[in-house]
DNA sequence: TGGGAGTAGTGACAAATATCAATTATATTT
DNA sequence: AAATATAATTGATATTTGTCACTACTCCCA
């Protein structure tokens, strides 16, 4: 191990990965962002060391200071109850923001629980609110980032207000391969970093019941898991059984005909 | 009838009312907008003329170009869904925006429609980012907006995975009379405008459990209700029944300790 | 001013999922 | 590496809520 003074003279926060050489950069700024513009936001991003499983990143309560971007590892947020049970409200995983909940009341109202390891970028919110008055693009992406998020708990609620056990967990594990897809990994075999009780509990189920869901699929020849590993044999099927979704369908939004 | 041409000339949407001079200017804009900055958000502002009950403001699959304020009356925001049925995501009462979730896709995920007679604010989208450029509290002020439907998406979310029925029907009633109170109506006797269908729909229960939960609370004592009157006799029990909800206790966040 | 469609309320029954209990497998700790 | 705690699975049973059937009420609107 070496001194500890050669780890706080280069310590990690301070070996910086440019945003443009990150393999996030597509999924975290899509929009245009260039040149001295990206330098200037750069400037204010912090990468934070590695986050430990089981650390936090904040807490519910704690004042509002930054918003965060996962760039390997995944997190969970959830809202403690008060009966000492808590809800899960997401999962984060690479390329994806978490904190945008507690802007207005400039407070957290849900914890961030790092599942694995994971590191992540952090953006402390009043510098970035200042860039944004001089770099409009930024604001454009924020509010773009914040649309897709109340858009994707409209379908959260759809999941938790009309879905049957089975159609939750497909159109969970649909939405967790998309998502991996997305950011160039496999569709179809992949690690869940989550325990079987913190799904059940973002699906609104008993954790008997994802278990015992897990199972009818697998004896339906759908996936083949072991514990946290999943191998996907019909990304159609899973699709299909995840149900109607929101969104477009083709070029096409669906049921605009029965509105 | 006076003809045709005479209302042409003073269409309805021209007899503006004044930002400044709503009652809802508080909740609507509650940043310091002031002077000749309201006057420029008031330009592009258009007043729609009333819409009437079952009107639609937007389809889902509509290509996004304004988001909404109502003024009076009630929206009611679902998702067409491919079965025939709907989900409903949400209700929108005087002071509130809708269409926020059309931002990312430029597309309305999903269809508004007037619940009763309503007036709405229509504010085009491309002239108000423009604006927002200029000004940079509007910028702040959606942020913040949108911030807040996504806290409220979060509590929406414990209210479908942790809540029985009867938390569930107790916290939107309360919901329900804390908004109305907050824009200066009663918070114990008030009208619903949505139907029992609406209500389980939204709260993800059957109209029937819906009907039995009225009942039971009647039968306890704790509201009267006749249709779509409600009078709440104990608004404190109703609260405590409604549950646990992540936000400030006095001021602190509750449960801090339990994460 | 009916008459019909939609809306609301109630009971009986069914089904889905939660709960409880027990077992096994897997991590974590010492 | 054993010991202990945690997580996952499975079966049996309980409970909640949904579904179906029927009745009553209301509000349009022709």
């Amino acid at each position: 191990m070496p001194p500890e003074k050669e780890s706080t003279v280069v310590p990690l926060s301070k070996r910086k990965i440019a945003c443009k050489d990150c393999s996030l950069f597509q999924i975290c700024l899509p929009v245009g962002i260039t040149g001295e513009e990206l330098e200037r936001l750069e400037q204010i991003i912090q990468r934070r060391r590695p986050v430990k499983r089981g650390d936090h990143l904040y807490h519910g309560g704690d004042s509002f200071r930054s918003i965060y971007a996962v760039r390997s590892g995944s997190i969970k947020s959830y809202v403690p109850t008060e009966s000492g049970n808590e809800q899960v409200t997401g999962f984060h995983l690479p390329g994806e923001l978490l904190g945008l909940d507690a802007i207005v009341h400039k407070t957290h109202p849900c914890s961030a629980k790092a599942l694995e390891t994971a590191s992540v970028c952090e953006i402390p919110y009043e510098e970035f609110e200042l860039l944004s008055n001089e770099l409009p693009v930024l604001h454009r992406q924020l509010i773009a980032l914040m649309s897709k998020e109340i858009f994707e708990e409209e379908i959260h609620t759809i999941l938790l207000g009309k879905k049957s056990a089975e159609e939750r967990l497909a159109a969970y594990l649909y939405s967790i391969s998309s998502r991996y897809y997305r950011r160039g990994f496999s569709a179809t075999e992949f690690y869940l970093s989550m325990s079987r009780n913190d799904i059940g509990n973002y699906l609104g189920l008993a954790v008997e019941t994802v278990s015992r869901m897990f199972t009818r699929f697998q004896d339906d020849g759908l996936l083949s898991v072991e514990r946290k590993h999943i191998v996907i044999h019909d990304l159609i099927r899973l699709k299909t059984m995840a149900g109607a979704v929101p969104g477009k369908c083709g070029e096409r939004f669906f049921c605009l005909k029965n509105s």
